[in-house]
DNA sequence: TAGCCTAGTCGAATCGATTCGATCGAATCG
DNA sequence: CGATTCGATCGAATCGATTCGACTAGGCTA
């Protein structure tokens, strides 16, 4: 009749009608004190005739000091960011992995103005990835907030505990192998190099100013084995691009290239679509190699050769490290291998 | 000497050094009280020199009863969920209009078991989307939790607010396109009609039994202008899912349809892609129709005839909501309409 | 010069749970 | 049978900020 009862209601609530301690209600939901069956059967009826759903996970994260979230900080547009399977794939293995102490992932767009999300989200800790443009930056603001960071594929040293690819030696031994096979012109499809995301010849000048770490290690493991081979960034990691880039370097029959090097299966794809439009048969009288290898829809009945990394497991690394770094315990930084895997795109160039 | 520096500063900490009681500090920061220029500069000044970044957002969220957060329901795989172009884009706009007002989204995937993160992640909403097997009862989690929902093309009702889309209608005017072509012998590719993905013929059973509400809608569009239309089940809404059922659907020339009505772009640009290699020219022998209007990646030179739906405005829709729902304000249903893009993968039947 | 208003600041209560140490009764042990 | 121990429960402090009402000077009006 008098007490006006509160919109929702909270364990102390709970506790009164069961007649107990909001510490002993407090225990019985936790489970992680001594409470007898009775009790803790009583505390439960009473939030079940209350209406009450579980403690309050704000109130909980206060005082825990914790509050369940990792949070990932992706480029700009969810849409750009996510059109990358390798990037879907890790965001999946990190989020099996941080699963297991009950974590889940804040989508963090790192847009440089707004709502600055990275300095006020709350976040247990973070995991970015390479690509995003402004790293340095938003590194900096969260070592400042005293979140531990994991930094994948970043330059090294960036972030608490960085997970990383050899994708400049896989590069080198995805050349060696169109080199053994006898290609000597080779031509580069290359990721965006910094974030003015557009098309253009690989020009010396370009390669230096590039930001990106992981189109430039790409660069030069093909460097290591063609100096000299020429390129085109392209403005994404779609078939599209790869298309397009293709259409231009097979454009001139006189200088085309008997291979191309193609710095994701998705502008390799592109390259191979490219070919079949002109009507260059893959591999005979063009080699296509990619790197992922990623399931890439759409491109069966190919089987790209590529350099398969391991996109997943990529992921549930930096999630172990993640949950290391929360549980205090040692975390190491990783380093993954990439593995050649023999499609049918490359073979020896065509007898002249 | 005798203070124990504590490990994070706090905003009492600040207050104290700047010389002040911590309201007025709280003032100087959220910038929501009059503070004298004088008072906030110290306020920032002892701030920096503590090393203070900002309010807990933790203790924010509880004293103000919002944490920002907005949770995003999908299937239990992110790397599924992710692959569909449509859920990506969606989320694009959520994002972006969530960011309006300082959210951001909290990926919970809703696996059956483990830690039910619907149950306990904080968040101040949540969006569902249609395809996630658990609905129902996630939905009703979330009401009890008190947290307000928005359902995107869940069955009519359900959730708080629902954003819909004409699936059966726009189905439908794509088929008349099809009739009005003179097509008569045509088949329909389906999105997976229930939890369990596997490849099946459409039998009238399993469509009875069907559980997406989405699919289901989308056979009703197409049935009712072809009501004997034979079908293919697919595993999912990928290319190589497409190329299979493709593949299958015009394997006998004897009853091979001559269009066939895909319920995604990608599942279509398979089914271009399965004629290409079949030798069947499109559209000349084989008309497809798809839905989405995603730019399909991997799909050109053909430009998909195809239901375009509005995915970034319906994801904006129920950012919009969302926001509604927590400024008060009123948050009406939506329902999107599909436009017939007409592409150049349709065309009159060959004649005989 | 009395009266009033306003900008600036402060105190104290509050959000909802967790957790440590204390308490109390009963059971066990010698 | 007294002392010890253990299990169950409770009190009270605490996590870190926000916010409402109260209070104090000045400045302004009449």
């Amino acid at each position: 009749m008098s007490t006006p009862r509160s919109p929702r209601p909270t364990l102390a609530g709970v506790a009164r009608l069961a007649g107990v301690s909001p510490s002993t209600a407090s225990l019985a939901f936790s489970g992680s004190g001594p409470v007898s069956d009775a009790t803790r059967e009583r505390v439960l009826a009473a939030a079940e005739t209350l209406g009450y759903a579980g403690p309050d996970p704000r109130a909980q994260s206060l005082r825990r000091g914790r509050s369940g979230i990792v949070g990932v900080v992706i480029e700009d547009r969810i849409r750009d960011a996510f059109r990358d399977p390798v990037t879907v794939q890790m965001l999946d293995g990190l989020s099996e992995e941080i699963g297991s102490i009950g974590a889940s992932l804040l989508l963090i767009p790192d847009t440089g103005e707004g709502p600055a999300d990275v300095g006020t989200a709350p976040m247990d800790a973070a995991v970015l990835i390479g690509c995003t443009p402004r790293l340095a930056e938003s590194l900096a603001i969260l070592s400042r907030r005293g979140i531990p960071t994991v930094a994948i594929e970043a330059d090294p040293g960036l972030g608490d505990v960085g997970v990383s690819l050899d994708n400049r030696q896989a590069t080198r031994r995805g050349a060696e192998h169109l080199r053994s096979l006898g290609h000597t012109m080779v031509a580069l499809v290359v990721l965006p190099l910094s974030a003015d995301r557009s098309r253009s010849p690989l020009t010396a000048e370009a390669e230096r100013a590039g930001t990106s770490h992981v189109a430039r290690e790409r660069i030069l493991g093909a460097r290591d084995v063609y100096p000299d081979a020429p390129g085109v960034v392209t403005a994404g990691s779609f078939m599209e691009e790869g298309r397009l880039a293709g259409l231009q370097l097979l454009a001139r029959p006189e200088d085309r290239p008997t291979a191309v090097i193609a710095q994701s299966d998705l502008l390799a794809a592109g390259v191979v679509r490219a070919a079949e439009e002109l009507g260059i048969a893959v591999p005979q009288q063009l080699s296509v190699l990619g790197f992922d290898g990623v399931r890439v829809d759409g491109i069966a009945p190919y089987d790209l050769t590529t350099l398969v990394q391991p996109a997943v497991p990529k992921g549930r690394a930096a999630g172990a490290a993640v949950v290391a770094l929360l549980t205090g315990a040692d975390a190491p930084s990783v380093a993954f291998e990439s593995v050649l895997h023999l499609g049918n795109t490359t073979a020896p160039p065509a007898a002249r």
